[in-house]
DNA sequence: GTCTATACCAAGATAGAC
DNA sequence: GTCTATCTTGGTATAGAC
């Protein structure tokens, strides 16, 4: 049975995830219009409807997708080797993650004040969730002895937030490669936490 | 002569700033209508217009006066001893700077996006006139053999996410004070760009 | 300098034809 | 599933009285 003219669930859904990804990131999401988003996509904004219930449930599945994604991701590493071990590979990890998806990244941390407060608690939720694998592995690292951090709590958010810089500068092709930035980011990560 | 009842020019026009600021931080300029201001203020939406022309020059003149107070606070500084001296004196500014202006900070580094072009450069030429200082003051560190860093631009910025990092959960009468933050945040900052 | 009133436009969301 | 058309609300900005 052929399909109906002007049909495209399959495709026009992760369409429109991807215009309404990129355009909140650049312009904001109360800057950026049902409207808006639908021309990207190339359908007309009612058509918008099909997909989510509103706006709000639109930028809550990016963000809750970006995170549930980030989670997985670093749930498939194997932990292995000491607390520097470890922290390298959260590092590395951490850096290809993010900087492949800077859109997703900044969308998650700058539109929170966007959310509904469920929307915004479930997302909370899910951001300490990876915060605290970074902090037990410093806990674990000042344990043995190998980090000297006097509150693993912040540590955590500083490294976080140093990494999480990148995104702004970074760009592919740029003057240094992936492997460069990554390297001297790394060096930097280390050092802050180490005994000295 | 009496003034004209209802004629607050003195008084307006900084209740204006204050809660444009704060507004802005909290929703978003795109999501902040003027009306809003308006009644925060306790005027009406077109007495506004007495104090400035349009919704997006309130924007740029927010977040100029916060750059160019930034620029000035930092250059009556007196630049005494080495460059660990002036790098944990930049350090330790930078955080009582930026703490005691939380608003204003998240301001000018989320709404450049909303910025005109034209506005948009001259808000980037302050802020670049800014991290100028402190990549100094790390190329005179990697001059005296101080400090290894690979990168001093990369590493500036490295150094100024990570502090304004804060900014997202500091708060007065927390668990830790300004100071013990303050003195983890140095240590941190120190140490990632040491010789090891 | 502030008010009320309003021009003008764009927003989110829905209805019903195809 | 998409379109066109539309409802309703609320946005920026201005005009003119006080």
């Amino acid at each position: 049975m052929a399909r109906t003219t002007g049909s495209h669930s399959d495709i026009t859904g992760p369409r429109i995830h991807d215009a309404a990804l990129q355009l909140f990131a650049r312009h904001g999401f109360a800057a950026v219009s049902m409207r808006r988003i639908a021309a990207e996509v190339g359908v007309q904004a009612g058509a918008l409807y099909n997909y989510t219930p509103d706006k709000q449930s639109l930028l809550f599945g990016l963000m809750q997708t970006h995170m549930q994604e980030l989670l997985a991701a670093r749930e498939a590493i194997a932990r292995t080797g000491d607390a520097l071990d470890q922290l390298e590979e959260f590092t590395r990890f951490h850096i290809r993650f993010h900087l492949e998806r800077v859109d997703a990244v900044f969308i998650s941390y700058m539109e929170l004040r966007n959310l509904t407060p469920g929307n915004f608690a479930a997302i909370e939720d899910l951001r300490r969730r990876y915060e605290d694998m970074l902090e037990a592995i410093l806990r674990q690292g000042v344990a043995s002895g190998q980090f000297a951090v006097p509150d693993p709590k912040i540590a955590t958010l500083a490294v976080i937030a140093m990494l999480n810089g990148m995104g702004t500068w970074y760009r592919a092709g740029g003057r240094l490669s992936l492997d460069q930035v990554e390297t001297i980011y790394w060096d930097m990560v280390r050092k802050s936490v180490a005994c000295d």
